[in-house]
RNA sequence: GCGAUUGUGGUGAAGUGGUUAACACAUCUGAUUGUGGUUCAGACAUUCGAGGGUUCGAUUCCCUUCAGUCGCCCCA
């Protein structure tokens, strides 16, 4: 044998055992979609690295060290799209779908690519699915999107769901913020970690959810991004949060909630699994508004709200609590034909019922009848139609109904009929 | 990029410096030549991730490498 050759790290085969609930969950995220009016986007995998500099952020981590980039034949700079807003944005801006009509309700679904290393809940390879609002600055529709989020969750059953709000304001907000932030941080950075010491830099407002210096006193006493925002920003934010109370929606606000993505400003929100045993993981969407990105990327000044959320994550929530989805794996019939000579009639049979709408399956290994038994035993099949040389010598065949452990005899020409109305 | 940890058949997993690598599940075959989900019998790793070293001898010791898992970082 040839030596094998195994999947990149941080990629995963989805098996048939597994399709099931990953065909449910998609079908559960299409149906919320439905109920909200957002219609589905599908944008290329793979992009040119402008947009993704220019619209994620050129510092951000994301782009500057994950970003699986090459150049293809054409000498041309393509990157495997990290997320999901900055394709459905250049999409909307070179499609013109701000010409439409007011409002673009969007949502997409799809790998994304990220080169980082491996744990539970990351991949290198991820599905997300997400959703964007483009061309609306009502709290309103902040609020709608994040009530869509939660309902995901709520359908799927999930339980220990919580959802983080905080407000990053406009840009006049932010800047102050971010002076505020540096002045005070400054004078005791020595004291922070090092990874604290380069975001004073790039990031100040990431040094607020940092995990190493948590504890320190400077964290409790930093300037919140709340204290900072101007009258409309927060009176924007007043609104949103009014309207989750409207919907009967539970949040916290958390004034150190941040976004990794250079294009956030007003609402930021994410939705976490609240339970410590759950790994290191417990983000399972993250979204907000992004007033700018639109024009950034050469549109119209257009707001946008959205958010995404990984559907691996979800999967491993649903495991974690020992849901079980109602998915189903039965097969209608299974055909045991005895003997050659009664291949061609079960051969026929078979398809006139799958054309009929009923699923089938037999055996192609020529196995005796019990090894078939046991097969049909093993993909659930409801009946066992057998055709025997006697029975096809009768233009007849047994129907068993293998649930019920009875058996009847049948024309050949009845069984359609009689598994249609019978299954 | 850094750290920890693991690597035995289809799966879960024992095990030891030395001539047959437990056990369980799954799978296959058979137990009246045409009837299942129970039971019983039998079959199923020239081999212990790969490469090198130590040794008379290594799956068991050492090194390297690859891979998995978990964590840091970051994020969905």
């Amino acid at each position: 044998m040839a030596t094998t050759i195994q999947k990149p790290r941080g990629t995963q085969d989805m098996l048939p055992k597994e399709a099931a609930a990953w065909q449910y969950v998609e079908m559960c995220l299409r149906q919320a979609c439905t109920r909200f009016n957002y219609k589905e986007i599908r944008t290329p995998m793979f992009e040119h690295i402008e947009l993704f500099k220019r619209g994620v952020g050129d510092t951000t981590d994301i782009v500057s060290k994950e970003m699986y980039d090459f150049f293809d034949k054409g000498n041309r700079h393509i990157a495997l799209r990290p997320e999901g807003t900055a394709s459905t944005v250049r999409a909307y801006v070179e499609n013109k779908m701000y010409g439409e009509t007011d409002i673009q309700k969007l949502y997409y679904m799809g790998p994304m690519f990220r080169y980082e290393r491996a744990q539970k809940g990351r991949l290198r390879q991820f599905n997300q699915f997400g959703v964007e609002v483009l061309g609306s600055f009502d709290p309103y529709s902040d609020a709608e999107v994040i009530a869509l989020a939660m309902e995901i969750y709520k359908t799927l059953g999930l339980s220990q769901i919580k959802l983080v709000v905080n407000s990053l304001g406009d840009s006049e907000s932010r800047c102050a913020h971010r002076e505020a932030l540096i002045n005070h941080f400054t004078p005791v950075i020595d004291e922070l970690c090092q990874d604290c010491q380069t975001r004073l830099e790039k990031n100040p407002l990431r040094i607020l959810d940092c995990k190493v210096d948590a504890k320190h006193s400077v964290m409790a006493t930093a300037p919140k991004i709340i204290d900072y925002l101007n009258d409309e920003s927060r009176e924007y934010f007043d609104a949103v949060l009014a309207a989750l109370d409207a919907m009967e929606i539970p949040y916290t606000v958390d004034a150190n909630l941040v976004r990794g993505l250079d294009y956030y400003n007003h609402t930021a929100f994410e939705i976490m699994l609240d339970d410590p045993t759950f790994g290191a993981q417990t983000t399972l969407c993250g979204g907000g508004r992004y007033n700018g990105l639109v024009e950034q990327l050469g549109g119209p000044m257009t707001p946008g709200i959205g958010f995404a959320l990984g559907i691996e994550r979800v999967l491993l929530a649903l495991e974690q609590q020992a849901i079980t989805l109602p998915v189903t794996n039965t097969v209608d019939v299974y055909m045991m034909p005895l003997g050659a000579q009664t291949k061609p009639t079960a051969m026929k049979l078979m398809h006139e019922l799958r054309q009929n709408g009923v699923s089938v399956e037999t055996d192609y290994q020529g196995r005796g009848m019990k090894a078939m038994f046991k097969a049909a035993n093993r993909a659930n099949a409801q009946f066992a139609i057998i055709i025997g040389e006697e029975e096809l010598a009768n233009g007849q065949c047994q129907v068993k109904n293998l649930v019920e452990s009875t058996q009847e005899t049948l024309n050949i020409s009845q069984v359609v009929t009689y598994m249609i109305s019978n299954k």
